[in-house]
DNA sequence: GTGTTGTAGTTAACAGCGTTACGGGAACGA
DNA sequence: TCGTTCCCGTAACGCTGTTAACTACAACAC
C-alpha cells in the first residue's frame, strides 16, 4: 500500500504506523488509536470479504500487524468486535439517511417510501452487516445489542414517530397495537426482502426495488378487490 | 437408551445397532440404512440444540457411534448433510401442511390466511432448520439447492397457485408482476416475520401471531385511508 | 474352499478457528 | 531510580471441517 514500510508484516517493526497497521508499540495512551484501527481494519474486511468467516481474529490482527491474543486487549470476544463494526453503520445509516428524510419530507408516506427504498439499499450495501445485526443468532449477540437497543440502532424509532404523524393526519389508518404495529408490519416485510437478498443473492425472484414498491403499494391500498 | 447394549460406546462391537447407534460394521448393502441413522441423529441434535454449531460432524458421529471421517462416505459436505435433514422438513411441511389446506380450504383468501400461520408455526417450531434454509449464507448451500431449487422446496409454488386462484376468482387484485409477485409480496412480510423471531427470540415486540394478523389485514385492505 | 473385490469403517493428521495463561518490555509517575 | 501500568508477544488448549492412508470384513466368482 504505502512506500514507506511492507505494512502489517510479521516482523516489521519499522517505525510508525502504517495506513491499516500499526507497527511500532504503542504508546501509552494510544490503546484508542489501535482500538480504532481494529475497527477500521475489521470493518473493511468485512466489506471486502463479504463473508463474516472470512474476518477472523487472526485475519484482523493480522491486517494491522499485531497477533491474535493482543485483539482481545481491546475487544472482550469477536462478537463484541463485530457488533461495534457494524452498529457504526447502522447509527451512520439512521443519522445520514433516515433522520433527514423525516425532516425533509413533509408527507409522511412519501417520507416511508423514500425510508423503505433507502432501508433495502442499505441492507444490500453491505450484507454482511446486515446479516450479523440482525440474521446473527442471539447467542453470539453482545448484552448491550439485546433487545431494545438493537431496535433502537436500527433506525425503528425514528419510522415509528413518521407512522404516528401518518395516523394523527389522517394519512394512515389506526390498526389494533397502534402506530408500532404498524411499524412493525412494515419493517417485517422490508426485512424479509432484505433478509432473503442478503442470504440467497442469487434466488431468482424479482428486484429488489420493483418487490419494495409493491410491498408498499399492497401495505398502502390493499390486495383485495 | 436400550438395555441390551451401551449405545454409541466408542469400542463396543456388540453386535446389532442400538437406538441411534450403529454397532456392528454394517453389511455390504447396510450403507443406506447407516445414512438414515446418520440423518436421524443430526436431526434431533439440531433440534434438542437449538444452534447449528452444536451439530459439529464429530458430535453426529458419536450420536451414531462412528467416527467422524465415516459421515464422509454417507455425505460429500457438511452443508450437504444438514440441507438434506432441513430439507424433509421442509418437503414433509409442503405435503402435510400447506397442500392439504390449498385443497381443504375453498375461499383461496381464507386459505392464504391459513397458510401464512402455519408457515409462521412452522418456522418457529425449528427454527435452527428455518435458518439453515433460508437465512445461511449462500456459499454454505449445496449446488442442488440453489435457485430455484430452494424455492420449490418453500411450498412457493403452492402459494403461487392459491394466488392465482384468487386473482382469477376477482377476490385478489392483479398486480405488476402478476401473482408471481404478490407470492413475493406476501412471502417477503412472512419470511420477515420468521426471520426476526428466528434470529433475535427475545426483541421486544408484538407476539408473531398477532403480527401475522397484521400483516394479512394491511396487505389484503390496506393501511391508507 | 479359495481368492478377489468392493464397501464400511478406522487411525492419524493438517490447517484453521476462538480463546486463555503467562511473560517481557516500554512508557510513565514518584 | 524504582515501581506501576499499559501494550503486546509466545505458547498452548481444545475445538472445528476435512483428507489421506490403511484395515477389517461381507459378498461374490471360481
Amino acid at each position: 500500500m504505502t512506500a514507506a514500510t511492507s505494512p502489517a508484516s510479521p516482523d516489521a517493526r519499522t517505525g510508525h504506523p502504517t495506513e491499516a497497521g500499526v507497527g511500532a508499540r504503542s504508546r501509552r495512551g494510544d490503546g484508542d488509536r489501535t482500538r480504532q484501527t481494529i475497527l477500521d481494519a475489521a470493518d473493511r474486511l468485512l466489506m471486502e470479504s463479504a463473508s463474516e468467516d472470512a474476518v477472523s481474529i487472526r485475519a484482523v490482527a493480522d491486517a494491522v500487524g499485531l497477533t491474535a491474543p493482543t485483539i482481545y486487549r481491546h475487544f472482550t470476544d469477536k462478537s463484541h468486535l463485530l457488533f461495534e463494526v457494524c452498529a457504526v453503520h447502522f447509527d451512520r445509516f439512521d443519522r445520514e439517511v433516515i433522520a433527514p428524510v423525516a425532516e425533509r419530507v413533509e408527507d409522511p408516506i412519501e417520507a416511508l417510501r423514500e425510508m423503505a427504498h433507502a432501508y433495502v439499499r442499505f441492507g444490500l450495501e453491505d450484507p454482511e452487516h446486515y446479516r450479523i445485526m440482525f440474521m446473527g443468532h442471539a447467542d453470539h449477540t453482545p448484552e448491550q445489542y439485546d433487545d431494545h437497543q438493537i431496535l433502537s440502532t436500527g433506525c425503528f424509532g425514528t419510522v415509528v414517530a413518521v407512522v404516528e404523524r401518518a395516523v394523527e393526519t389522517g394519512r394512515l389508518r389506526r390498526i389494533d397495537g397502534g402506530p408500532l404495529m404498524t411499524a412493525y408490519v412494515l419493517w417485517s416485510a422490508l426485512h424479509g426482502i432484505v433478509a432473503t437478498k442478503v442470504a440467497k443473492p442469487n434466488m431468482p425472484g424479482p428486484a429488489p426495488t420493483a418487490l419494495v414498491e409493491a410491498v408498499i403499494d399492497a401495505n398502502l391500498h390493499g390486495l383485495a378487490l
